[in-house]
DNA sequence: TAAGAATATTCCTTGACAGGAATATAGCGA
DNA sequence: TCGCTATATTCCTGTCAAGGAATATTCTTA
């Protein structure tokens, strides 16, 4: 987690990736569209290498950079654990797992010292 | 979006933010639970501050401070854009935006080009 | 108003890292 | 094999940011 924040928060790397987004190309074209000189663009493509964030095919002398999904799955299963502080539709859902917390005390026996309703958050 | 992560990609600012998705906490809670010292917490959280991802509200001499929403939530609608690339279930969306699509174009009118057909990503 | 608690700020040093320039390496075609 | 293209690596330099220590600031209470 850390590593792939790590990496995003260059504002050339972050280019890259977004570049990235529209499909895989070789470093020259990179270097090209973002008005990057060619060791920097390798550069920050190792780096995001490291971090996972893009793999790489060699196609002839060049060198295909694209995305892999794994870091990208991750950073949204991380925000997930955020997503009570801002999604306002969690509190319509916070009902339904509240529901079903239940039915598993039911099913599994009920010797746990019987959960507070879960007072919204402090203050 | 760019001040996000790099506020994000710092061991102890990462530590504190997880921290305060517990709730609101004061600098010397936080530094005593994260074993920091008190003026590296009041640092990273000027940090955190400017990029928007803590606010702070005084309570006698103590200041206490909590996460906002907003960051996330651009967090979460920046990850989005990506989703094509890693959520699996997006195949099934792209039939279903696609179809909208083409019931928009019928609904304004179809003057501009037609677009193609959106083969499946590159490769 | 003085003392003490909680926090912020300043100054310093050090390490990491990005860009620039030069050079090394890999793979292709003749 | 040679030369060319595409990319990687190395070395250097400057900048920036984090931690440590000391100090300043803010607020409360007696």
């Amino acid at each position: 987690m850390l590593e792939t924040l790590a990496a995003l928060a260059e504002p050339n790397r972050l280019r890259i990736v977004e570049l990235l987004r529209a499909g895989p190309q070789p470093v020259g074209e990179i270097g090209e569209r973002l008005r990057l000189r060619q060791p920097q663009v390798s550069k920050h493509l190792q780096t995001l290498k490291k971090a996972g964030l893009v793999q790489m095919e060699p196609v002839a002398q060049q060198r295909v950079y694209e995305l892999r999904p794994a870091p990208f799955r991750a950073l949204h299963a991380w925000l997930e654990r955020y997503r009570e502080l801002w999604d306002a539709r969690f509190d319509e859902l916070e009902g339904v797992i509240e529901e079903l917390k239940l039915r598993d005390q039911i099913k599994e026996r009920s010797n746990q010292p019987k959960e507070k309703k879960n007072a919204r958050r402090n203050k």
